[in-house]
DNA sequence: TAAAAAAGAATTTTGTGCAATTTAATTGTT
DNA sequence: AACAATTAAATTGCACAAAATTCTTTTTTA
């Protein structure tokens, strides 16, 4: 019947399932997200600078995985809405300085109930969801890996 | 000294290794796609018209978890590329079936080497990507039906 | 059977992603 | 010092992605 049997179904591409995945978790965020008049990739890199109250463009891109196309107009935005200030490096004038603000420090408070939500709406134990994260981050490595050579 | 223990750092949220490792796995196909003259979600589709050469743009949008603000634009720009043909249900004139041309089969056969040049890519095994694969999928299907609820 | 409700697409708007190009600043080399 | 190479961002252009709105067609129902 099938004169080509190497063509693959679309369940059978894993890649399809991390796409679909991945998008259907920043739906299950919007709701939480929009309350703080925030997108996913705004989230993350509060994240980074609650971590850390200062980096430059260029270490957020390689945390995230973003590149200054994407970068430089989000954090643009993102300092519009009071989050975050940009500020040339004095000593190297090639290098833009991303500070968090007292506003982006504060809404640290109101998300801290996010990842609990998320992790409620996932319906999988803690164990199951670390074991997830580890083998994904170690796919990232190996493909990240893959790419630079 | 962390006065706010219940705030995760960013490798804590699986919600980012998978978003990052999604947008990596895109990253490898380019390659491929691009002499296919593809995009992802465009290859995506022809996927779902090599298993069966009719759909309606509902029944991809189910299958893809895609909405028609992605897919009427998206499908437009196949169709001018001579992959597919848009034709309105002559009995139900809401609906849009999308049918695949000969040159969008045609490309089933030049396409048929990229699962097996992705499978490389990420240096694991076939038992490991099947159970990662079917980690995920039942992570999907628990995060749509907890949307739908 | 006419009005209301529902269904399927299309459109509009906003915000990513990313490749490719450009600009400005710094470093390295004669 | 002069010039090439490198580095960090910004810009440009195209293609998603998703919410919200509108439009058309079909179905339901009073």
């Amino acid at each position: 019947m099938d004169t080509n049997s190497q063509n693959l179904k679309l369940e059978d591409h894993f890649c399809f399932s991390l796409y679909a995945c991945s998008r259907a978790i920043l739906r299950l965020y919007r709701p939480y997200l929009d309350e703080l008049q925030l997108t996913y990739p705004q989230y993350l890199v509060l994240v980074t600078l609650w971590e850390k109250p200062q980096r430059t463009i260029k270490e957020l891109g390689e945390i995230l995985n973003l590149d200054t196309g994407t970068l430089t107009p989000l954090l643009k935005r993102m300092e519009a809405a009071g989050l975050i200030e940009r500020r040339r490096d004095t000593v190297d004038e090639r290098v833009m300085n991303i500070h968090i603000t007292q506003a982006g420090q504060l809404l640290q408070e109101k998300a801290s109930c996010v990842p609990q939500s998320l992790f409620d709406a996932t319906g999988m134990s803690k164990k199951e969801l670390d074991e997830i994260n580890e083998t994904i981050m170690r796919l990232l490595h190996q493909l990240n890996g893959e790419g630079k050579k």
